[in-house]
DNA sequence: GAGCATATTATTTTT
DNA sequence: TAATATGCTC
């Protein structure tokens, strides 16, 4: 792309003397004009790179970039801070971790580290992982951070009972985190946001050092990080941020639309440009994306003008169900492969990562490479998080989520109850594990076997720790392979330990290979910045170009990528948009805009599909088509029903939830189930006319017993008790009753194998 | 304490 | 379906 920039591209460079937004639609080129712009500001305006302070939204954005300005300018620009906000801010702390009670050696604990804290402090508190989940405990306290509501304003705002919980173990969890000298994700946000906020000095010597502050996919800014480019540019309005609010997708996790919405209210001396020339889609691509999008109202407003006229409709397969769905999808790929072009050229996505499983199956009978971007990251294999433990025990003692890791890595006898015994132990103390553990021998009670294998993991810190100051991390991790006899065990594992062993040759490699490629970022030890590198890269940060194969992931992992061509599988009511999002209009105006990002992936051509039925946790469940493919949206696709879809299809019984819910029903009892089917029953089922359904698979069942929630019944174990909620058909038809005996409570029982009777008053 | 078998239950997206 | 939690045995 040596072309020319446009008008609207040539202003958003030029630009400078205040704050700008740049509202930059799919494919409009908005990263030339991120990239051109800084190399203008360094060379024609002559600002420092030094002075500059890039956001992008993953790594693997940050590192091309800086590439792409390194080629602009004919040399690195050193010294220029690029990176996500996450990286940014964990580089920031690392400077004044004292602010916020940490050392620079701090460790990030991710979500399963931080889950587990959530955990056990529900457990001390005695809150019951049943009535809420430490996840919902967890997402509770996480949109408290992005917020920036601390525990004890959170605390007082508290009013739902989830709240109330979640504010005691807020209060816990923070202070764990300080003590074990960690922070969460969230925390890398929102903790150098308090030190802009706690110290004049310190903001005031990032506001003077940053003089030209960028801001890419200011769409999916959250409250925190708003702040956070505020209190940095605010004050000299050196500020640019690039967005657009049709692709904004990430409202659950605290991004707030309204920080682009209003831009200009918070810099009212903003200028606006709007890049609305589309170079990637071809017309009929870009007409389809245009028409779903249109149907949003809380929206700026703008209409993509493609440059590539003519090009192949847009079409949308319909297909019996998910398999039949992945063979069509296939069917495309080896197509365009076969006539136009490679198999890196098409990509397949989906709204939820478990679909990716009926599409690989598909490719694999067919023999046909794929990737898998973002379900399983390197850094959250077994084995590698175990020695990534050692190392974090290694860079910061004090890492107590390490330590219990490590702990069983290889196993040496130390479990639930010694570890109980030594938190309680530390707790009282105001210790580590790892501290606690070298007075191992003043606490009685201990197996003398217990006693070695603690005095031994001590040994073996403390000798890795004394190399940390001058090798390698690669020699580090040889280190504790050899002392832990980590290699052994896995050898001793047969096949698929061989195969850990492998990724833990891999990490090494890649360990030695980190000192050489960033060279030791300055004031970072190279053990603390491989860490982080491992806790923040993300799936698609390891997405090369390499091997010619189908990519296949999530509709969230592919914003800001573009494939020539591009399948979107599963564009169902329930599933794209999700059931949830259906009764919530901003929720799902948000799925409206992830398909609009889906379909602005492709540049030559798009393929929708859906299936009748589904797949879902082991059950077959029946769908209808997406409402976001009806109404307008529907002259802008060619329909390509699969020969098992046309094979198939009937004219539907008057009953959606009858027929389609696994024909399991008599008639006789069908008018009855049907309003009490409804945790499955789609109750979005189209009014009127007639409806093409399947035939399910399944054979009916004989009938059971049928039952309707409030209805008292009896279990020969459990005794009696009222039933809650129905779900499921046929013979998964399951029941969650509330037994009356207290400490049994509310169990979810298959009516199949139940043998519940029923009255008993 | 660890390993195995059975039971339960969850399903959204990611830094 | 598959991942995790619980229970049971050695």
């Amino acid at each position: 792309m040596s072309a020319a920039l446009n008008p609207a591209q040539q202003e958003a460079v030029e630009h400078t003397g205040g704050p700008l937004l740049v509202v930059a639609g799919a494919g409009s080129g908005k990263t030339r004009v991120l990239t051109t712009r800084i190399a203008r500001l360094i060379e024609h305006h002559r600002v420092p790179p030094s002075a500059i302070l890039a956001v992008t939204f993953t790594n693997k954005a940050a590192g091309e970039m800086r590439e792409r300005i390194g080629r602009l300018l004919g040399h690195d620009p050193a010294g220029m801070w690029i990176g996500t906000f996450h990286g940014i801010g964990a580089r920031m702390l690392r400077r004044h971790a004292d602010v916020v009670g940490r050392t620079p050696e701090y460790t990030i604990y991710d979500e399963d580290d931080t889950l587990a804290v959530v955990k056990r402090e529900m457990e001390r508190l005695r809150i019951s992982h049943k009535v809420f989940t430490p996840k919902a405990i967890l997402a509770e306290i996480s949109s408290a951070k992005n917020a920036l509501v601390d525990p004890v304003e959170y605390e007082r705002l508290g009013r739902t009972p989830i709240a109330e919980a979640a504010a005691k173990v807020y209060r816990e969890l923070e202070g764990a985190l300080r003590s074990a000298n960690a922070v969460s994700f969230d925390d890398l946000l929102t903790l150098p946001v308090r030190i802009l906020r706690e110290s004049e000095r310190i903001r005031e010597q990032f506001a003077t050092r940053f003089q030209q502050v960028l801001v890419d996919e200011y769409q999916d800014t959250n409250r925190a990080q708003y702040e956070f480019v505020r209190a940095i540019a605010a004050g000299h309005g050196h500020l640019a941020v690039v967005g657009d609010d049709d692709q904004a997708i990430y409202g659950w996790r605290g991004a707030d639309i309204r920080n682009i919405l209003d831009f200009e209210r918070d810099f009212p001396s903003a200028r606006v440009v709007r890049l609305e020339e589309n170079y990637r889609s071809t017309a009929p691509i870009l007409d389809l994306a245009n028409a779903v999008i249109s149907v949003n109202e809380g929206r700026r407003g703008k209409t993509l003008r493609t440059t590539r006229l003519g090009g192949d409709p847009v079409t949308l397969v319909e297909a019996a169900d998910d398999r039949d769905e992945a063979d069509a999808v296939v069917e495309s790929c080896r197509q365009w492969q076969g006539t136009r072009g490679a198999w890196r050229d098409c990509a397949i996505l989906y709204r939820t990562n478990a679909q990716s499983r009926a599409m690989e199956e598909a490719l694999r009978t067919h023999a046909i490479p794929y990737r898998v971007i973002g379900a399983v990251r390197f850094y959250d294999r077994r084995e590698i998080k175990d020695l990534v433990a050692w190392l974090r025990l290694v860079a910061n003692p004090s890492d107590d989520e390490a330590f219990r890791r490590a702990i069983t890595a290889p196993k040496r006898g130390v479990g639930e109850t010694t570890l109980e015994l030594l938190a309680a132990e530390a707790r009282t103390n105001g210790v580590s594990l790892l501290e606690q553990s070298r007075r191992i021998e003043s606490m009685p009670g201990v197996r003398p076997a217990t006693r070695n294998a603690l005095t031994q993991m001590v040994a073996i810190v403390d000798r890795v720790r004394a190399l940390a100051a001058d090798s390698g991390v690669d020699r580090l991790l040889l280190e504790v392979i050899q002392a832990t006899g980590f290699d052994e065990v896995l050898r001793a594992e047969g096949p698929e330990g061989l195969e850990r062993l492998d990724n833990v040759r891999e990490l090494v490699t890649s360990a030695a290979e980190t000192l050489i490629e960033d060279g030791g970022e300055v004031g970072l030890r190279p053990l603390d910045h491989f860490l982080q590198r491992a806790t923040l890269v993300t799936g698609l940060d390891q997405l090369g170009p390499d091997a010619d194969a189908v990519t296949m992931m999530t509709v969230h992992t592919a914003k800001g990528l573009e494939f020539p061509m591009v399948c979107v599988s599963g564009l169902e009511e329930g599933l794209f948009p999700l059931f949830r999002t259906i009764d919530d209009p901003e929720a799902l105006e948000e799925e409206r805009r992830l398909l609009y990002v889906a379909t602005t992936r492709a540049e030559d051509r798009l393929q929708l599909s859906w299936a009748h039925q589904r797949r879902r946790n082991g059950e077959l469940l029946p769908s209808v088509m997406s409402s976001f493919l009806r109404g307008g949206v529907a002259e802008y696709y060619t329909k390509q029903p699969t020969a098992r879809a046309k094979g198939s299809a009937r004219i539907a019984s008057p009953f959606l939830g009858g027929s389609a819910g696994g024909g399991s029903r008599s008639g006789r009892s069908e008018g009855r189930e049907r309003p009490f089917g409804g945790a499955r029953t789609p109750e979005w089922s189209p009014r009127g006319g007639t409806r093409v359904e399947f035939e399910p698979e399944e054979a009916p069942s004989q009938d059971l017993p049928r039952f309707v929630p409030g209805e008292r019944v009896r279990h020969t174990r459990f005794g009696s008790g009222t039933i809650a909620e129905l779900s499921g058909s046929g013979r998964d038809a399951k029941v969650t009753v509330d037994f009356d005996d207290e400490s049994i409570g509310r169990k979810r029982l298959v009516i199949a194998f139940a043998g519940l009777e029923r009255g008993f008053e």
